[in-house]
This record gives C-alpha cells, sequence and structure tokens, in this order.
DNA sequence: CTGAAAGCGCTAACAC
DNA sequence: GTGTTAGCGCTTTCAG
C-alpha cells in the first residue's frame, strides 16, 4: 500500500504525458491566464481522465491564499448554532471556501484547537458562539487571521461582530408581555459572561422598569434546556412568583415552559407566560409553541459571507459591530391581550 | 496591510535571529530529533516570544500527513448529527486533527464541496449521514482517502461503516411495542434510500410478521419533523388506523406525536403509542417522553476515532461494517403493559 | 502563447 | 548535534 500522498498524480505527470511544460499545464487550471484554447483543452480532458485535481496545499503556500475559513462553535447542543452552521457552511462552500471546524469543548483544549487550526492559515476565522476566551481571541490576532464573531460582541474594541439586536428585541419582548398583562416579570440568565445574556437581560429589565416594574432574576448559568428548567424551578417557588417569563434563549425557555407545566403544574401562558430569544426550530413544535424573538439567521449568514468574500482589508475598519433587527414571534405561551380578556376570548 | 501569508514569521527568520541553520531550528520542534537540550530551548523561547508556529501546509506537503480529517455531515437539522459532531469533532482535536467540514447542502454542490476538500488532502474521510452519493464514495476513493461510514451502511462492497444494530433495534422496538398491547402496528419511514430507514424497517416489519401482524406504513420521505408529522396525519386518518406507531428517527416521531394529539386528539399512549430510534435530547423531554432506541453514539464515536489513529492500513481489511447494539429507553409513549394493565395501572 | 527557472516554508537524508 | 542539500507540488516572473 502507498502512502498517502506521494501516490497522487501531479502537475508533472500530466506534463510529461502531454509534452508540455509545467507550466503550461498549470496555466489550464487557471481561467485568467494566457492559453491557447486547444491546449487547455487537452490538458483538461487528460485531467479528468487520470482524476487529476491540483493540490490546495501546494497552491496556497504560494498564493497565500487556503481558502480555509475557521469556524469555531461553541456549544453545538443549543440547536441555534447547527442552524447556523448548516446555513455558513453551504455558503462558504459555494463560495468556493473549506470550513475548518472547531468546536469548543472540552474548554481546556480550545486554546490548543485554535492553534492547530491557525496552523494551516484560515484566511478568516468566524467565530459563531456567544462566548470564546479573550486569549483565543488575542491567538488569532497574533497569528494575523482576521477574525468576524456571530452573535457575540466582543470584548476587545478592535473585532468585528455581527449580531441581532438583543437589547431591542428584549425590550419589544417585554412590551409583549406587558401587553399580555404582565404585572411580575421575570427572567431567566444564560451563559453569564456571553453578550447575548448581558443585552437581553438589560433590555428586558430597562423597559421593565421604565414601566414601573422590577424584575426577579434567576441565573441559568448556560444556555441549555436542563439550565432553564433548573432555574425557573426555583424562580417559580419564590413566594412572589412571576407571572411571566423571558429567559435569555429559547433553549433555556423550553427547560422553564416544562419546569412550569410539569414539575409545579401551572398552565402556560394562563398561570405563566413564557418567552424566548433565537427561534430554534423546536421553539415552532405545538407541544410548548414558544413566543419568542427571531435571530435573522440568513441575513447574519449573509453578511457574514460578504465579509469574507470582500473583506481583503477588513481590518482597516474594523471595530465595527453590525446589528441586525430580531423579529417578534408570538405563539401560544404568551397573551396577546390582558390575562382577563384573554381567558374570556380563549377557554 | 500586509498580505496575508507572506508576512507571518517564518523558520527562516527564526534561524537568523538565532545564527542557526533552519535545519537545527526545524528539530526543536520534533520531540523525537536529536538536538541538544539547550539549542531547543533558546529556539522554542524565540519561537513563543515570536508567536512562531511551523506552517502545517509546508509541513504537510513533505510529510505527506496533513493532519485533516474530512467530515461530511448531511443533515444538521436532524439533531442526531450535532449531536454526533460535538462528539467527534472534540475528539478528533484531543488527537491532534483538524476537522474540515463540508456540509451536503444543497444537495448539487456536494460533489463540488468533496473536490474542494479533497483537495487539501485529508488522511480520512468520514460520512456521517444516512446516505451519500455513490458518486461521492467513488470521488474519495480516487483521491486514495479511506472513507468510513458512520450511522450508514454503504452500497460499495469495500467500505467501512460504523453503525448501531438497526434490525435488532428496530425488532426489539416491535417486541416491546406487543408487550404493551400492540394489535395494529404501524411504521413511518425516512429518507428511503438510506440505511437507516431500510433496517429499521425491515427490522421492526419483520418482528411483526413473525408474531403474525401485518404493518400500516407510510413513507416519510425525509428525517424531518415535518415528514413525521405529515405521515402520522396521513396515516392516522386511514381507517384502518393503527394502535402503535414505530419511526425510523426520533424526530420523525416527535412529528407523529404532535400529530396524533394536536392534529388529530388522539391521547398517547393510550389511544397510540409511539417510539423512535436514536435517543435525540428532545426526545427526553417530558412534552413527549418519546420511548426509544438509544444509538451508542459515544462507542461510534470512539471506533471511528480508532480507525483514524491506527488505521495506516486501513484499506487493506475494508469492507467491515461494524455494528453496536442499541439500548432500548423505554419512556411514557410506549406502554409497558397492555392496555388494558396498564389503564388501571396508570390513571 | 509556451518553457525555464526560482521558490513558497518546511523536512529529510546525508555529511561533517 | 548541527549544517548542507534537495526537494514536496505548485505558481509565477521572465524570456523567447
Amino acid at each position: 500500500m502507498p502512502t498517502r500522498l506521494t501516490q497522487r498524480i501531479t502537475i508533472k505527470d500530466l506534463a510529461r504525458e502531454l509534452g508540455m511544460s509545467v507550466a503550461t499545464v498549470a496555466r489550464a487550471f487557471h481561467p485568467e491566464a494566457d492559453i491557447a484554447a486547444g491546449t487547455r483543452a487537452s490538458v483538461l480532458r487528460l485531467a479528468a481522465e487520470r482524476g487529476y485535481q491540483p493540490d490546495a496545499l501546494a497552491r496556497s503556500m504560494i498564493t497565500g491564499r487556503t481558502r480555509i475559513v475557521g469556524v469555531v462553535v461553541a456549544d453545538l447542543h443549543n440547536p441555534f448554532y447547527p442552524q447556523a452552521l448548516a446555513l455558513l457552511s453551504p455558503a462558504l462552500q459555494g463560495a468556493g471556501f473549506n470550513t475548518m471546524l472547531v468546536v469548543a469543548e472540552p474548554a481546556g483544549a480550545v486554546d490548543a484547537a485554535l492553534r492547530l487550526l491557525l496552523s494551516y492559515r484560515p484566511e478568516y476565522a468566524v467565530v459563531l458562539a456567544t462566548s470564546l476566551t479573550t486569549e483565543a481571541t488575542a491567538t488569532c490576532a497574533a497569528a494575523g487571521v482576521p477574525l468576524l464573531f456571530v452573535n457575540r460582541v466582543p470584548d476587545a474594541r478592535e473585532a468585528r461582530a455581527v449580531v441581532c439586536d438583543n437589547r431591542g428585541g428584549a425590550a419589544a419582548m417585554a412590551a409583549h408581555l406587558i401587553a399580555g398583562g404582565m404585572r411580575r416579570p421575570g427572567f431567566i440568565g444564560g451563559q453569564e459572561n456571553t453578550s447575548t445574556h448581558r443585552e437581553r437581560r438589560e433590555g428586558f429589565i430597562k423597559h421593565c422598569a421604565e414601566t414601573g416594574m422590577a424584575v426577579r432574576e434567576e441565573p441559568g448559568g448556560a444556555f441549555t434546556y436542563d439550565a432553564g428548567r433548573e432555574a425557573a424551578r426555583r424562580l417559580l417557588n419564590r413566594a412572589d412568583r412571576p407571572d411571566a417569563l423571558f429567559c435569555a434563549g429559547d433553549i433555556l425557555a423550553l427547560g422553564a415552559i416544562d419546569a412550569a407545566r410539569c414539575d409545579l403544574g401551572l398552565r402556560v401562558p394562563e398561570d405563566l407566560a413564557v418567552a424566548g430569544f433565537d427561534d430554534i426550530p423546536m421553539a415552532a413544535w405545538p407541544a410548548h409553541d414558544l413566543t419568542t424573538m427571531r435571530q435573522p439567521l440568513a441575513a447574519m449568514v449573509e453578511k457574514t459571507l460578504a465579509w469574507v468574500l470582500n473583506a481583503p482589508d477588513a481590518a482597516v475598519d474594523a471595530g465595527c459591530v453590525l446589528r441586525l433587527p430580531a423579529e417578534l414571534v408570538a405563539r401560544g405561551t404568551t397573551r396577546p391581550v390582558p390575562l382577563s380578556l384573554f381567558q374570556e376570548t380563549c377557554p
């Protein structure tokens, strides 16, 4: 059995067989190169026949363009991220870029994995995650790899990000809940060192405060179903139980609903309204039918791709955070009108 | 602003600054190389200081080892796959391999994406999907890249695969449903050109037949929530409605349950028992509390990693399909005992 | 339009 | 132990 790379057919083989120079053969693979149509045709024909394809590694070494985009994703267990990846990766592929994936797990291994990734000289790095150590950010910077955060506002001033309007979205949700008769707002948080957590929390609390309502808070600590369920259990057992709950993410909200219904025997939305953020697919399933703020995922991916495609000098105008609006999706876990009217209308 | 790769610090820079040859500097990065401890130390110190890291591309060209594993995943919308990826990718990272991801979407672009991937000379390719065109398989073979299928039995004889015992699992589920009083079994299928669909279907139907029961079938056509829901709607509206339903995947089963409950007003499991396959996280949520066959995901990933780590000559003993047993997880959508007893026991 | 030559950053014999 | 010499497979001047 031959060793792996050695045995592949190379440009030299083609050149020898065709009686041409390697340079000529190489030109056949570059649409803009000066080469006779007939020459190109015969090269391509033989290449197809032999299954030859230029070696991306060798090419990258010279051109300096690897056509690799590093994608760092933190939490594939939160359905939001697979959904994002399912859009982003094909989009990159369509543009001729390969996705080199780093799953930020276990936490301690992220930096090693990132270094490994960077040794392949990705042209860009996309962090698809609510959090990432600032150390990792520095690692990319040191390697000279432009970095884009998606769904996260970085701490560092120089970084770029595509996010949705978390504060505005949370405020809109507060308004929606208030319109539905909310008197005692509750909030369940996610992982606390994340911009999504902070901004959604602030937006919600601020809007409630402006309406004269204090928010009962309960930390979830992570964006997981279990965290939401446990936090809700704690929060709903308090004496001053909220009558409406905003959760920092859908996955938390789904857990919270189940806590309310299954663990505490509450009715949703009659006894407790619940709202989330993201609009993951499960939110739309009738079992939960969760009211949520939809993240503009398609637009976010589009912007990310645009950044990759024409950002030869993105570093120049760095420090820009692009905010896209979120969209309220009112479903069955919140009351469109105050409870008194609601109970008459929807028995 | 400098162009990307050109400006990086290279081994030459270090050599010049240290007054050594490049060979010596290079040796410092190879633990097994003959080099004085002091020399190595000063090289590594300067490297750390300058942020130097050997270029993986250049290294790969010579060694023939790219340390890249190509991972092709078909359907990130089915939560089973993110779950698998969340285990596999960190495992590869831990072993010093990078994951190059191809999302098989849109279908027409898969082959181009795969070619792009192969041009980076991955040492191995893992197909994490129920289906992939045989053309893609051939493409890998032509490129001399060893291929492993996970959760799919390939058509080609030469290929290797790690799967779970779909037939046995489906049969076990049939037995479980029969023990719960099933008289009129129903089956909802997934994407039909997949081994998971075929094997689960066969295992179920065969076991039912052996007990003298014919199975009411309804094609889903895909492994999605909507497909399950729609297929269930069709199936449950038939005159001869099943009293128990086995679905080729959890994601189908969740849709089927919602069809039964929300669209047709049936009780699960009293009027209709439902079972799935995979044990995705949502299956355990109380809203559905789905009985299912758990895929041995951790073991499957472990086997995959083992294949990558010591398969220098995997091609030699190819054609091997490794089957791991699935585990029955009995939850609330099936009856542990016949309905008559069940209704007494669990009012 | 085509060929010759140089070299990307690194490793791998082989000398010393 | 360390330096020298060849390349890996390809692109890219620069001649012709």
